[in-house]
DNA sequence: GCCGTTTTCGGCCCGACTGTTTTCAGTCG
């Protein structure tokens, strides 16, 4: 096992041991010793294994030190296996619920022997949570509220997710001999936030074979439908996927069809009515005449086209990316040519707001720079927290100043090619100070700031914390806008106009982090902001090494923005970003 | 479960908010 799956086994062991009631001085010590896991170097964990110095580490103690062992060498733990048997899985889902946690979950188990989420939602619907002492009405009602959430959320997948399930399934459609063309559509293909289902669609020789491939994929459960031309599995995670098989000569009609949006393919209809044609899934046909959308197809001619710009041009339109079919100008835009030619992910030359084990990340420095280097990034920023984020294991002035140090020394031994910047990410305190001194921001290359406690200020207040911030001579750029965490929590109340204005005005750019449950500042909001003079950054926020492919996510959203390369800071390269921030430090 | 010029037991632990209380426990970031 790697030292990071290794630390996942110790945070899942404290919270195992929290929901039996343990000690939980001795909870904190499993977590912190998964912590300390994640600031040894891959390799260095390996021979510290090998030559039984792993005790000189802080945190590891005599059980840890057997446990970690025995996890490296052999990949299992039998005192985990164990644990996790004992604990009802029902109990590590209540405390997903927010409000709910493990000092709760015991009283509910104990005194009313509640162990799932559905016993739960019975005891709290006959009043019997309320009654509990320390529980109360307006405890019972947000339990309830919370678990309508989480089966309301649980309708959608995040998109991140939903792509690493797709992915292999395509390639591995393309690949059967009966395959001509196989593509993932629907609002997956459009890079939406959050997906609902998975669908497939493939232009097959002979349907049974590609059918009996695709039932029978890894983490199938069920097959919830299997017909003619549809077939549809759920996977284990509650994903769904819908597999569609056509002939090859419809294949970019239901392409079109099924990446839609609604809106988008409401206004192509449109489109072709007023040009006399009818548009559907079955092809592009002339709009009079009787009978149904198919038969009209077959009877006849539809028109051939063999990709979607071929379409889009049947209907005197420019080729509109599916990022951009949501039915918010795009076709207008197509018809003048006015399209914007979007960034890539291949644009991209860095990021900035990163972080290491020096707070709360999982990879050391090294691994983090080594890493950028494999993407090909010329440069990297590490923006760790800053002090008064102590939940993160935020940064002292004093530790960052031998961070600063740290950095210096590893670009100056050029070991990697990626270029290392000195940043922070510096807490806008509630009434929007910076969490450090201008002498100390002085010294970083960029200070990106972001908000991290006392979410429940009203918006005019929220905004004014933040436009403060923005104003402030060092500050770079903005992190995540409102704080949002996707099918999980709404974003503290923000009037992001009144940010965006003051953004521009004082020259500070506003990331688009790419967390897949972040995406925020959301891509509903980018056209506008970057017409007005917003500029953007696209960071991974990544905690760990390969948290910096989220950037791709992160693209997908600033793309549906409407964002050219041009309007995204970390498409230029070193060199100009070097410019840039020396420029800013100058300045002010 | 870890740690120790408080050294083999007793302490470990940041601050705000919420809802339950009438001074505080639990949760969260």
């Amino acid at each position: 096992m790697t030292k990071n799956e290794i630390a996942d086994v110790l945070t899942e062991i404290g919270v195992l041991l929290e929901l039996t009631g343990e000690n939980p001085f001795k909870v904190r010590a499993y977590q912190s010793g998964a912590r300390a896991l994640e600031g040894l170097e891959e390799a260095e964990l390996g021979r510290l294994i090998q030559e039984g110095q792993l005790g000189t580490i802080k945190g590891f103690g005599e059980a840890l030190v057997q446990k970690i062992t025995e996890l490296h060498t052999t990949g299992k733990l039998g005192y985990f296996e164990k644990l996790k048997a004992s604990v009802e899985p029902g109990l590590v889902e209540m405390a997903q619920i927010p409000g709910l946690g493990p000092k709760k979950i015991i009283v509910l188990k104990s005194k009313l022997g509640v162990t799932s989420i559905a016993a739960l939602t019975q005891a709290c619907r006959e009043g019997k949570v309320a009654a509990l002492e320390g529980f109360g009405e307006k405890t019972q009602e947000k339990i309830l509220a919370g678990i309508r959430n989480r089966e309301a959320y649980g309708r959608r997948h995040m998109w991140w997710d939903a792509w690493e399930v797709s992915e292999p399934i395509v390639a591995g459609l393309r690949a059967l001999p009966q395959v001509r063309r196989a593509e993932a559509a629907g609002s997956l293909r459009r890079g939406m936030e959050t997906v609902g289902d998975l669908d497939f669609l493939v232009a097959a020789t002979d349907v049974e074979p590609v059918i009996a491939w695709f039932v029978a994929r890894p983490g199938v459960k069920e097959v919830t439908a299997r017909g003619e031309t549809k077939t549809s599995v759920r996977f284990e995670s509650g994903l769904q996927a819908d597999l569609r098989i056509v002939p090859e000569e419809q294949f970019v009609f239901a392409l079109h069809h099924f990446t839609g949006s609604k809106d988008h393919n409401v206004q192509m209809r449109q489109r072709a009515l007023a040009r006399g044609l009818s548009m559907s899934e079955w092809g592009l046909v002339p709009a009079e005449g009787e009978g149904t959308a198919k038969a009209k197809a077959e009877a006849k001619q539809s028109v051939t086209v063999k990709d979607e710009a071929e379409l889009f041009a049947k209907l005197g339109l420019h080729f509109i990316v599916p990022e951009l079919r949501e039915g918010l100008g795009e076709i207008e835009a197509a018809e003048k040519g006015g399209l914007p030619r979007l960034v890539e992910l291949a644009d991209l030359r860095g990021a900035f707001h990163n972080h290491t084990t020096a707070s709360d990340g999982r990879n050391t420095l090294a691994e983090m720079t080594a890493a950028a280097e494999a993407l090909g990034w010329e440069y990297l920023g590490i923006a760790d927290h800053s002090k008064s984020s102590f939940q993160a294991n935020g940064l002292s002035e004093e530790r960052v100043t031998k961070q600063i140090e740290e950095i210096h020394a590893l670009n100056a031994a050029k070991k990697f090619k990626t270029h290392v910047f000195t940043g922070t990410e510096c807490d806008i305190l509630p009434d929007g100070k910076l969490d450090f001194d201008d002498a100390l921001l002085a010294q970083l290359d960029y200070v990106v700031v972001s908000v991290h406690n006392v979410f429940t200020q009203d918006e005019a207040t929220m905004t004014k914390r933040i436009i403060r911030a923005i104003e402030h001579p060092r500050t770079t750029m903005l992190g995540h806008l409102t704080g949002r965490l996707l099918l999980r929590r709404e974003g503290y109340k923000v009037d992001a106009a009144k940010v965006i204005d003051a953004a521009v005005a004082h020259d500070v750019v506003i990331e688009l982090n790419a967390s897949p449950w972040r995406l925020d500042m959301d891509w509903r909001l980018w056209r506008k902001a970057a017409e007005r003079g917003l500029r953007c950054a696209i960071n991974p926020d990544a905690h760990e090494t390969a948290g910096l492919a989220h950037v791709r996510a992160g693209v997908n959203a600033a793309r549906k923005g409407w964002l050219t390369k041009e309007q995204v800071v970390n498409t230029q390269n070193l060199a100009a970003i070097k410019r840039w921030l020396a420029g800013r430090r100058a300045k002010k």
